[in-house]
RNA sequence: UCCCCGAUAGCUCAAUGGUAGAGCGUCCGGCUGUUAACCGGCAGGUUGUAGGUUCGAGUCCUACUCGGGGAGCCA
């Protein structure tokens, strides 16, 4: 009597219909009402509603499916059929089942979490929706990037993560003790990667970097991964441009791939699709100028008017809320409206927060001075200006590193580009025309009071045969958060590393 | 490094300086179409740590630890 059971994945069940299929995954959920039970089961593909009724063929296990504790590993054989009151469109009428492991009480439940809690548990956090969903973009976009570049004539160059230190911002870098030397965590491979550009022409590398600056905010991470293309024979308009397909083939991908998934995270599609070339290109002189102007003003005093009138009105529905939880008949009701409150209060708390900010910002973009560096709240409000992404060109060279290429024109300032990702995400891509000129390197490295040594190899790609060529950086993670719509970076990596959290 | 907020049951949160509670989860019972199901019941606590004020501290004060948000710095 034996037969062949047919192993099937969640996501191909529509191609089951009628037939008997096993599941092999994890209890998602499982909810009874005396003679039929609904367990929703997840394999990693997706998620089917199992219907178990309470007959003589569900006799031996019908019990078991029942009092089943959440994440419990099983294999389960049943009939597939759609049914519109399933969760995907098909369910499984279920005719076997085999316990693989009872869990034990499973702490992450369908109910409200804090982050704190849910970073501990980030092992497991991994198991629910959301963050299913955000790794798999991750991975889709991981891949986008690769394609990107292996399918236009770039050659992957791995470049080393233990790095000499070469006197550049030592404060900002991991000391590690290397056979009693110390040397430092990579926080580029640029440099190393321009070698391999002159060897093969258009290269990249692609790994993890690392920042030991003691940031806590919702864009940092002290490791994160980077993309970091570099190209031969490449002056700056060449690598903005170059950069600018390539955004637009990872978001066109990611799109393409992961429709359901972007839905899933309430991400707004059209905000996406409306990305097109060309993107805005401003010159740090203009962006200067731009936030000294009216339309940064009249953006944050529009700004400061919308959020006071929000929290007006999250106020008032607080106060009809606390009302409902005393009137409500029904429980429900009452959880219901106390869950709503908790949201609102946490709302208005950010509200309040970034109200407090607004005159902040709006102090340093009106005193900005040409010169300084644009910092967080400045990209915003320039991000914002436009529907497009931005390139921002052109910064002065005293803010920059010692590499980029001095302007020709205006020799204070360097050919250079930030891209600012649209919808106030700031900064994804920082990139460069790189010096080429030996002199004017060596220059630029005493200037900067480094150890000429050091960077004697480096020296020797402007002695030998040195060509204009430059390159940019991506960081992947800050990428997610703008393709997901993500709030905070550490839902972007699956192990986040934060200044003072390792943990698991 | 600085500023603000927080830490109470496994989870999310309540509690004028005066007897520590609710919902969810667990456990027990009920329910054949549930969608974070629902309904009834039991159990569940050294209120982050150490001091202090007070007749009395979850609540006030001080320090510390951890967490969240922001600033600076950065990508």
């Amino acid at each position: 009597m034996a037969r062949m059971k047919t192993i099937a994945n969640i996501k191909d069940l529509r191609n089951y219909v009628g037939k008997e299929v096993t599941l092999q995954g994890w209890a998602y959920n499982v909810r009874s009402s005396g003679k039929i039970v609904f367990l929703l089961v997840r394999d990693g593909t997706g998620l089917c509603q199992c219907v178990v009724e309470k007959n003589e063929r569900t006799e031996s296990f019908f019990e078991t499916v029942k009092k089943l504790p959440l994440e419990s590993s099983l294999e389960i054989t049943g009939v597939v059929r759609a049914d519109e009151r399933a969760e995907g469109g098909h369910e499984l009428q279920v005719t076997g089942f085999k316990l693989v492991q009872a869990s034990p009480e499973y702490p992450i439940t369908p109910k409200a979490h804090g982050i704190e809690f849910l970073m501990k548990h980030r092992h497991l956090w991994f198991r629910s929706r959301r963050q299913h969903a955000i790794l798999r973009i991750r991975h889709t976009l991981v891949d986008a990037i690769r394609r990107f570049f292996n399918d236009n004539g770039y050659i992957n160059i791995d470049t080393p993560i233990f790095t000499p230190a070469a006197g550049e911002g030592v404060s900002t870098l991991f000391q590690v003790d290397y056979f009693g030397e110390p040397v430092y965590l990579a926080q580029t491979g640029q440099l190393y990667v321009e070698a391999a550009c002159m060897a093969h022409g258009k290269v990249y590398c692609f790994g993890p970097t690392f920042r030991a600056e003691k940031s806590k905010t919702r864009r940092h991470l002290t490791e994160f991964w980077m993309v970091e293309p570099e190209i031969a024979f490449a002056e700056l308009d060449e690598v903005i441009a170059v950069a600018e397909d390539f955004i637009l083939s990872i978001k066109d991908r990611v799109l393409r791939d992961n429709r359901a998934e972007l839905e899933f995270l309430g991400r707004d599609l059209k905000a996406l699709e409306n990305i097109q070339r060309p993107f805005v290109r401003l010159s740090y002189s203009d962006a200067v100028d731009l936030l000294h102007g009216d339309k940064a003003r009249q953006l944050l005093e529009k700004d400061l008017n919308d959020k006071n009138v929000r929290l007006s009105q999250l106020e008032k529905e607080l106060g009809t809320l606390v009302e409902l939880q005393k009137s409500a008949a029904k429980q429900w009701e009452k959880d219901k409206a106390a869950q709503r409150e908790i949201e609102i209060r946490e709302d208005l708390e950010e509200l309040r927060e970034q109200l407090k900010n607004i005159p902040h910002h709006l102090e340093l973009a009106r005193n900005f001075e040409w010169g300084g560096d644009l910092g967080g709240s400045d990209e915003t409000i320039i991000s914002r200006l436009h529907d497009q992404p931005v390139f921002c060109t052109h910064y002065p060279r005293a803010v920059k590193a010692f590499y980029m290429k001095v302007n020709k024109d205006d020799p204070r300032l360097v050919n250079n580009f930030d891209l600012l990702a649209p919808e106030g995400f700031g900064e994804i891509i920082g990139g460069s025309q790189r010096e080429d000129d030996y002199d004017m390197l060596l220059t630029k490295i005493k200037e900067e009071n480094l150890p000429v040594e050091p960077y004697e190899w480096y020296l020797d790609l402007r002695r030998y045969g040195s060509v204009p060529h430059g390159g940019f950086g991506l960081g992947v993670e800050r990428t997610l958060c703008w393709l997901c719509g993500l709030k905070h970076i550490r839902e972007a990596i699956p192990y986040a590393r934060m200044m003072g959290k390792i943990y698991p």
